[in-house]
DNA sequence: ACTCAGGTATTAC
DNA sequence: GTAATACCTGAG
């Protein structure tokens, strides 16, 4: 396929490191210039930022206008956005600063369910590892600038995968949950399609919550950083804990800080921008 | 050798 | 409902 590209300028919030290194994804590398080149979809795409342009290039199955649109939530007004979260308290503005480049990209879903399964009581590196090698084994190749990549395999590519070629994989005892995941959503135990449509978040969840491997922190985390796009949820993990009893809590052992707790607070002080506040916090709390 | 890392499922009060 | 516990793996 042919090499097309794609330059923006004078985008607002859009710094390639906070984009890519806030947590919500693990297929983005960074470059010996800087730039970032990663796999979504049936897409190749290196991007990199020299002054005031943004330049996005690689292989793109579509029209990549469109492509790098969606992906990168170009189309949301996260300035505004910023500017409403920052008035809530200066722990907000303080987080938002150094997270100023941060958007929430538009990730496939069924990407994102396998992805954060994957990520469950396991450390950043061997989550990318994992995801490397099943997309190296299982996915599609497409090769660019003389290198090859590939694509997140399918549910249909994972198919005939066993517990035990997981396992070989690296995946640990994750093998198990891949498997019941896969195998529900073929079945269309739970149906994806049917998820995207459905507006009501709570239901979503619900079937989420289904899957193998799935709790709640997993859960929010997809509906937060696929093409689910719910803004209101707040995810809770370690770093996330962390930071709410840091600075509104004050518990002298934060792991005895309960989940429903910080779930309140979340949404008193956030609302229905929880999900974002939860970003710039776990990014600042954990990098800065 | 031992701890720890983007939690979940299971079991037991 | 809520609390304790085991769990692959590999890096430090």
């Amino acid at each position: 396929m042919e090499e097309q590209q794609y330059i923006i300028e004078n985008q607002n919030s859009f710094e390639l490191r906070d984009i890519f290194d806030c947590g919500q994804c693990f297929r983005w590398n960074i470059q010996e210039d800087n730039s970032y080149t990663g796999v979504f979809d049936k897409n190749v795409i290196n991007v990199n930022k020299e002054g005031n342009k943004i330049i996005f290039k690689g292989i793109c199955e579509k029209d990549i206008k469109p492509t790098i649109e969606f992906y990168f939530d170009l189309n949301r007004d996260y300035e505004k956005i910023k500017s409403e979260l920052s008035k809530i308290d200066d722990n907000m503005k303080k987080s938002i600063e150094y997270g100023k480049g941060i958007r929430i990209l538009n990730q496939d879903l069924w990407e994102t369910i396998i992805s954060f399964i994957i990520s469950a009581n396991n450390n950043i590196p061997r989550i990318k590892g994992i995801i490397e090698r099943l997309s190296e084994k299982y996915g599609e190749k497409i090769e660019w600038n003389g290198k090859y990549y590939y694509t997140f395999p399918t549910p249909e590519q994972l198919r005939n995968v066993t517990v035990q070629e997981y396992r070989s994989l690296g995946l640990g005892f994750r093998d198990i949950r891949l498997y019941e995941t896969t195998k529900m959503i073929l079945d269309k135990e739970v149906d994806l399609e049917q998820m995207k449509k459905n507006k009501n978040t709570v239901e979503v969840r619900e079937q989420l919550l289904r899957l193998s491997g799935v709790g709640p922190k997993v859960a929010d985390c997809i509906l937060l950083f696929s093409t689910l796009k719910r803004f209101e949820v707040f995810p809770i993990d370690v770093w996330v804990r962390r930071v709410m009893n840091d600075l509104y809590i004050k518990n002298e052992d934060e792991t005895k800080v309960s989940k429903k707790q910080i779930e309140k607070i979340a949404v008193e002080k956030f609302g229905n921008l929880a999900g974002l506040a939860q970003q710039y916090l776990f990014y600042w709390r954990r990098e800065a």
